[in-house]
DNA sequence: CAGTGGTCTAGACCACTCG
DNA sequence: GAGTGGTCTAGACCACTGA
């Protein structure tokens, strides 16, 4: 048997979900408080609740004190996608992963740079231009800008060894982030740096990330052609 | 004060978030276990379990019974994209929503539709083309394909009136699905129903979704030119 | 096989918020 | 004000797995 039983928070959770995916708690429904399941099921209320809030979580219910608990009336699906260094991703592929640094500049931004990603204004820069591969083959293509007064030990690292992006990840392992992911033509130069033709969709994904309050690195990835993010739910 | 209290589990867990980042625990590191935490904090070793549960659970650390816990050595961004219904996705942007169903087809699927979607090879489907807009421009076209096995009731839904994406969610909320992002060039097809330059790089999103085995819909959304779509770690 | 995390319990108090 | 979920505790046993 899969089943499990209905005393763990595992196997309260899928008893839960099946009731609502039976329909027996349709939608909008108020369903019972947890105390009344706990004695339903012959568990205590803490093993309800860890299964309740789970189920909460990921969207499925909602629950607000004294209002009591009820299944969510328009579910938004959450999808976890899961973003590695780059260079992981290009191993799972099964592919060698390999980068060159195109250019590299210590600078003062410009002000339209500061604005768009919500730089301090006095930041000094690293401006990085690099060209991710996979087996040698173009993979994606990135502009990264790094705040030197957040992060200025980088200055100091062999990044033609190690990526900026894994420097950072390991050296700086948390920070808020904020992703964006869209579609747009290859430019001229993309298309000569990524191999493909000019004015080919590519997936670009826009990354900024903070620590507390202060922004460390900005970063546009363009991939090659082709290239698919996948997730599950 | 921002602060919290160590002996709440968000007070533990920010706590730890900061011995991480002060690189006090470095990555690799074990760090002390369950019971000698929760004399540090002064509470019960459930509370440390929790916060560093939810931890574990975001990647930041790694726990193994008998091993002990560490932190995670290459940590892995989990991004949450959350996948509001289509219609929810425009209000969201401020715009009145609109769909138009452009053709509708109960058929059986050919040999190729069923092997791309994994669909059981008798299944009668429904195919559907649908377009929405947003303020009456066009934001996304979509083909869809339903199993009217697992879903015969959607046949006599008045899907003019709620999208078959809408009347899915509510019907039918709990299945498994599978994403998948990507970029792709518009055809002429998608160029006329999306009123955008043939070869216009498009943000393409394919869905499959399961309630346990069994295929319930595949669909493919392209949006028109300027979607993105953001996510907060 | 021994130590760690994983889970469960019974009880308690608190915090929010609906009526 | 009262009822619900949110959290914490002290203790217990279990399950996995590294030494």
């Amino acid at each position: 048997m899969t089943e499990l039983d209905t005393n763990s928070w595992q196997g309260i959770k899928s008893e839960v979900m099946r009731r609502i995916s039976d329909r027996r708690w349709q939608p909008g429904d108020l369903i019972p408080g947890e105390v009344e399941l706990a004695e339903e099921f012959g568990c205590a209320r803490a093993t309800v609740n860890r299964a309740l809030r789970e189920l909460a979580d990921s969207g499925l219910l909602d629950r607000k004190r004294k209002a009591g608990t009820r299944v969510t009336l328009n579910p938004v699906r959450k999808a976890t996608v899961e973003i590695p260094v780059i260079r992981k991703d290009v191993e799972t592929r099964g592919k060698i992963y390999s980068f060159d640094v195109l250019d590299r500049k210590d600078l003062a931004p410009s002000a339209v740079l500061r604005q768009q990603y919500g730089l301090p204004a006095s930041a000094p820069l690293m401006g990085l231009w690099t060209l991710h591969r996979a087996d040698g083959e173009p993979f994606a293509y990135e502009e990264r800008w790094i705040n030197l007064l957040v992060v200025p030990k980088i200055i100091e690292a062999d990044l033609e060894t190690l990526s900026a992006n894994e420097w950072l990840v390991r050296n700086m392992p948390l920070s808020r982030g904020e992703f964006t992911f869209s579609a747009g033509n290859a430019t001229a130069a993309e298309s000569r740096l990524l191999n493909c033709p000019e004015d080919a969709a590519l997936f670009i994904v826009n990354r900024s990330t903070w620590v507390v309050d202060d922004a460390i690195t900005a970063v546009r990835l363009v991939y090659a052609p082709g290239f698919s993010m996948k997730t599950v739910v």
